[in-house]
DNA sequence: TTAATTTTGAAATTTTACTACGCCTGATCA
DNA sequence: TGATCAGGCGTAGTAAAATTTCAAAATTAA
């Protein structure tokens, strides 16, 4: 529809080209307007908008409202394209949506080249898991921890840096310590990962050529997503989310029938608790 | 749109959902008609319509035609596969991962009729912003906090009950209470966010029927993602942490320059701090 | 049963989409 | 240069659609 309209805005005459133009720059904006509105934010007159719907084919202004939101709730596919300063909300919002679902998209891609096994291998002999992380990847740390600690393994989340240090120097052969850090540089992460004791097996999820990738028994990349603008929210993150839900659930089926009751129960325990 | 309407169905009057199951058995008539002719077809009147559109949280007919040819022309890919017992890992990894990208379509599908322009509106006269949260709830509360934080917006987040009953005791009218609860249940929750103190706003990201979307000022509806199998993770949690996402955005946008310098700057920071 | 409440539709009102008509602009021709 | 004419455009009016009001009917509670 919006390609349509661009196609014939050469062979329209003045008013009805800037009827179209209007409509082509606030697309979501046309689609909710009433017929006033629109002619009144085009500078033109009712009649003209509707001349315009016309010479598209359309049998009037109720359609091209039905048309632009039909065109709309299409995806051209869920493309990034970047949020700019005079989005309105609803604008931006879409394209934040977008771009997460893309980097889902890309993981789900690479999925096969992501050694899932191994991971899931690693993590079932695991004593313990604890998993580490700061800033915004302490939030993933404390997820991952929530959502592996209902398998019936014993789990923590370590999210600042005195904490994983004074972990490391305890860790024990049998643990193993999954390392969220997006770029995989902060000294003290990576200090911690290479001086652990006891051997214990460190799983990291970062940027596979950091010097914290280096150092882990096995490595989970996390696509460094370059930041376009300002606005773009750190959906790597949700990559990360999503890759570590992914490694529960196969974790949980290779634990077997323990693990799922567990699950099973973690998941009753939730329903309506609060029953009187 | 048409989940949302079969979910509301039972706890409409006769004429009314007489409406609602029309709509669902004529979803395309049903964009097209006229409010006359949608009476006429289900044998009501023309306000009983509307009244149906009202209880939806709908502006009117106008919006219902708008949100129903959305509904109709959204293509469903990366539909919900159940994990299964003899699924290989990454067999499993791939379903949950197109579970995580459908939640977030459907989010962004039903984005325009989440309220995000006010939230925003909301959020941009906060003094201070709280997240609340519970269990895999209060991941999503930190990572928020996070989020918000880096547009110099005072932040914080409470992830356990007495801190939030104690917040609520001392919230000044001017802050700004975002509870985040899957389910909207948690007894304790509900009453943090009806005995606030000083009157503070509060936006809920919960089931929009649940006790604790009565108590708050704006609702960002978290479809109850029905829990098909033991397998299913979350991904609720993953399309609340989208929506944070764009609303963060939003807002960054709707503050306009001093934020978003304070973006770029945050960002700055995060740029290889440990060169020495 | 009666009273109170809710549900419902007829009719009035307002808003919105669409039409008829005439003015204006600018191009063509004398 | 001015008269004529065609097409584009907007004013004002009309039809239709959406929305509100209000009272009757149905349902529920007492």
């Amino acid at each position: 529809m919006l390609a349509q309209i661009e196609n014939r805005l050469p062979s329209l005459s003045r008013a009805e080209r800037r009827v179209g133009q209007w409509l082509l720059a606030h697309p979501r904006q046309a689609a909710e307007a009433t017929l006033a509105e629109v002619a009144g934010a085009c500078g033109t007159s009712e009649p003209t908008v509707i001349r315009f719907c016309r010479r598209l084919g359309l049998g009037g202004f109720r359609e091209l409202t039905l048309r632009l939101t039909e065109a709309l709730s299409r995806p051209v596919g869920y493309v990034h394209r970047d949020v700019v300063a005079d989005d309105k909300a609803v604008d931006a919002a879409i394209k934040v949506l977008d771009a997460s679902i893309q980097s889902l998209i890309e993981v789900r891609a690479e999925l096969s080249s992501i050694p899932i096994e191994r991971a899931v291998t690693i993590l079932a002999g695991a004593r313990q898991i604890v998993f580490a992380g700061l800033g915004a990847s302490g939030s993933v740390a404390h997820d991952a921890c929530h959502k592996f600690f209902r398998l019936g393994i014993p789990c923590s989340a370590l999210t600042d840096t005195p904490s994983i240090l004074q972990y490391a120097a305890i860790a024990a052969a049998s643990d193993v310590m999954v390392v969220i850090s997006k770029t995989g540089q902060a000294p003290e992460v990576v200090r911690a990962a290479a001086r652990r004791s006891g051997g214990a097996t460190v799983i990291a999820l970062t940027d596979p050529g950091s010097p914290l990738a280096r150092e882990a028994a096995l490595v989970l990349p996390c696509l460094p997503q370059e930041d376009t603008s300002v606005y773009t929210p750190m959906s790597s993150r949700l990559a990360q989310l999503a890759l570590l839900d992914a490694i529960q659930v196969a974790l949980a089926l290779a634990l077997g029938e323990p693990a799922i009751t567990k699950l099973r129960a973690s998941k009753q325990a939730l329903k309506r608790p609060w029953a009187h």
